[in-house]
DNA sequence: AGGTGTGAATTATTTCACAGCG
DNA sequence: CGCTGTGAAATAATTCACACCT
């Protein structure tokens, strides 16, 4: 089977939250044409990116919007629960802790870890902050492969070395640094300030960009 | 001029932040070689993507890391201070507020707004919450040319076309939906929902992804 | 008619490889 | 030498265009 690309992923994701949308409303079948236009892609591009999984549409009809929402929920591995830790109980964490999005998609936080010691054992929302010294055994009793990464630049390759060493298989990394995993370790990593930065140089230099949407 | 592809952006924008890193510990120069290890990339890329803007390094030598510092703010417009307005004071708002990476690049937030009555007013960090009543004369009156969107994705849309129409030139979106702006504005979105449906892709087709980093 | 599925064409991005300068 | 700068080659992603189904 090919390859799929990051960016057919994240399209993807975006056309599953549509599609939800739409079923939720009663609509029934949507054209590659209608979905293109809700998520701000082409049409073409949405039947490639459906293609690569499966003939889902109809001739003639469009996609039957209950069955796709379905397939892509099963093509993303949504059907399941997936436990998430947090590590980093600054102000990052505590909004990505009460992130409601999280949820609603299937991913519970089943913890929230902090170094600092002042915070140990602190309630918070569901949950009460515990300390980084049982962060690597939580790791393997709780079994949660995912976790999210809200800890300043400094010690995030540290702490990654750790849960990496615990079993870890995924991270999603809010520290605005560089970090490196073994070849079994999924990473994403989201740089706010880098961001801003692609914002500042599109303002500078406005016309030199290759387009300013995103 | 070339247009530049906004996977550079993000690359110059973290050469630049390992640059200064360099810088800090007294580091005369570094090769393509040195700042492809630091970033994750590969040295042809660093020197390709440093091509686009001039040739900044010495033969047999490397970059001057002082110079090439000073040159890449330049490139990426952020030898200036530039005003940021957060719409949404919720747990993203108040994250955002607060984030040093912000502030440390140049970018001051001049204005917290929400729409909830029962914020506005209230002290929060440095910034009062203000009306939503009065977000578009003060883009007007700050020209502050950038917004930082962290409110729900229902009001999203609407509240882009109340600030653009206020005369804002780049948005930040962290509403998990697509919005539009019209060509003049440059959009960045971060929708963190959607990269942990990644991680679950990635976890749940282990090898159908392109790779495992990011 | 209307809209999918897909190979082929196009365009964008990355990597190669090497000439040439310090 | 060592390392940059850069055309040329390779790879990846998107768009086109049309056969084909309903």
């Amino acid at each position: 089977m090919k390859r799929i690309a990051d960016s057919t992923v994240r399209r993807l994701s975006m056309y599953l939250r549509y599609l939800e949308d739409l079923d939720t409303r009663g609509q029934q079948t949507a054209s590659s044409d209608e979905l293109a236009h809700l998520c701000g892609t082409t049409p073409a591009q949405v039947r490639k990116d459906l293609s690569f999984f499966g003939s889902f549409g109809k001739r003639g009809l469009g996609y039957p919007v209950h069955e796709l929402t379905a397939h892509l929920r099963e093509i993303l591995g949504l059907q399941r629960e997936w436990k998430v830790i947090i590590v980093g109980a600054g102000k990052i964490g505590a909004a990505l802790a009460n992130y409601r999005g999280f949820r609603q998609r299937g991913f519970t936080v089943v913890g929230v870890y902090d170094h600092d010691p002042a915070k140990v054992g602190k309630a918070w929302g569901d949950a009460t902050i515990r300390s980084m010294d049982t962060l690597a055994q939580d790791i393997q009793r709780e079994e949660a492969p995912i976790a999210v990464l809200a800890i300043p630049a400094e010690n995030a390759q540290a702490v990654v070395d750790q849960i990496v060493a615990a079993g870890i298989r995924a991270i999603l990394n809010f520290a605005p640094t560089q970090i490196s995993v073994p070849p079994h370790v999924s990473l994403k990593s989201v740089n706010m300030a880098m961001e801003l930065e692609g914002l500042s140089f599109a303002l500078t230099n406005a016309g030199l960009l290759d387009q300013g949407a995103a």
